[in-house]
DNA sequence: TGCATTTCTGAACACTGTTCATTTTATTTG
DNA sequence: CAAATAAAATGAACAGTGTTCAGAAATGCA
């Protein structure tokens, strides 16, 4: 049976189109300008056509949400793989969050800002699950770095969420165009710095505390 | 002339009932889902006479937005006032800036995460003014903690920076949802627990460079 | 009262997400 | 190969959206 076989392969693919399609149009416009007709101009289909395959706009989206979720666990790794010293893991893995955040805006957008897929889909574990599974590498590197000494007397847990919501509230006030009351040319570099100095603060708690 | 006093405070009186109308709406069910034809309902007139006032939904926000600042502000300066210490002045700051978002999740969400407004009106100076005079203050209560010797060797924009990503980055976190992966019972405190961390690690850091 | 202004309405336009009977296309069977 | 069956794609329809505008209603002034 070849052919049930070859069907499969042909809905894959064309999932796979109508979420490319989907993607490049909500990385253009973003997802509420973006309407169900627009995707089905670009893959030239009709509007009806695309829910044959995703039970809704949302449903798009949440398959998105997935693959971005792949990406950014794939390119944190690479950054904690970069780095042998515990601390510099932590800060690479920073780093490489941001990069990422600011090379896929939308994406991120979609990951950690978007209401949208969270409310329709707050049933869905499976969302959580990702974002989850992203923290829990942050907590790993943390207790490595507590292993190492740093830190000590705080909680992984705790410590972990304040390293995330010092990157996220970075990524987020720069993607929502909040960083606007700034000069264009420093920017990024206020970000930056912002960040170092950061890492800066909670290296040397170690060394009193040491 | 007392009639186009009085047309004129019927005006201001209008533009009022819509904006009261238009906020708790928002409010209840965000920007997006709440429509021209909601709005009018609760005032109880027709859509059409909505636009005699405001230019179109946009110019609604706007309007909110500008209010919302001035509540922020106020909050701000509350919190800076019952303080002597300067450090305990921008431990305070914080604490009512996280405060104001998590009681007016829609306003401060309109405030410093919609782009709706931003992209529409982005010629708009006065948008940012009001952003920047809130992060001016920010700036003012770390430069006193500056001269009373705690952050030494820091740019001040740049620790202001850092300091608002982390409270902004707290604030949404937890208003978009992303505390979810945290059990129900302990989220706020997590939040909390973060921001006292923080504090307490960039206390510290005066302790080490005085 | 009559006339001029201002205020308001409600229909219309082009768009949205979504559904579904109908048509087109592809596969299997005789 | 032709007929019957199954699958896929369509496009019209529905109820909703923001916005505009000719005309109706209300108001102000002589």
């Amino acid at each position: 049976m070849g052919v049930i076989d070859r069907k499969e392969r042909e809905k894959v693919e064309m999932k796979r189109q109508i979420l490319d399609a989907a993607r490049s149009l909500f990385l253009e416009q973003g997802f509420e300008k973006t309407s169900i007709r627009n995707i089905a101009e670009v893959i030239e289909y009709s509007a009806g056509t695309i829910y044959l395959y995703f039970k809704d706009k949302n449903e798009i989206l949440f398959a998105l949400h997935v693959e971005a979720f792949g990406a950014l666990m794939q390119a944190m790794q690479a950054g904690i793989m970069s780095e042998n010293d515990p601390f510099e893991r932590l800060v690479a893995l920073g780093k490489h969050y941001l990069k990422y955040a600011f090379e896929n805006p939308e994406l991120y957008d979609l990951m950690f800002v978007m209401t949208a897929p969270m409310e329709t889909l707050e049933c869905r574990e499976e969302i959580w699950c990702d974002g989850e599974r992203a923290f829990e590498t942050l907590k790993f590197v943390v207790g490595e770095c507590m292993q190492a000494g740093y830190f000590e007397g705080f909680d992984n847990e705790t410590f972990s969420v304040m390293v995330w919501s010092l990157v996220h509230g970075l990524a987020t006030l720069h993607l929502r165009r909040r960083t606007m009351i700034f000069a264009e040319e420093k920017r990024i570099q206020l970000l930056e710095d912002a960040y170092a100095q950061f890492v800066q603060i909670i290296k040397q708690y170690k060394s009193l505390a040491a």
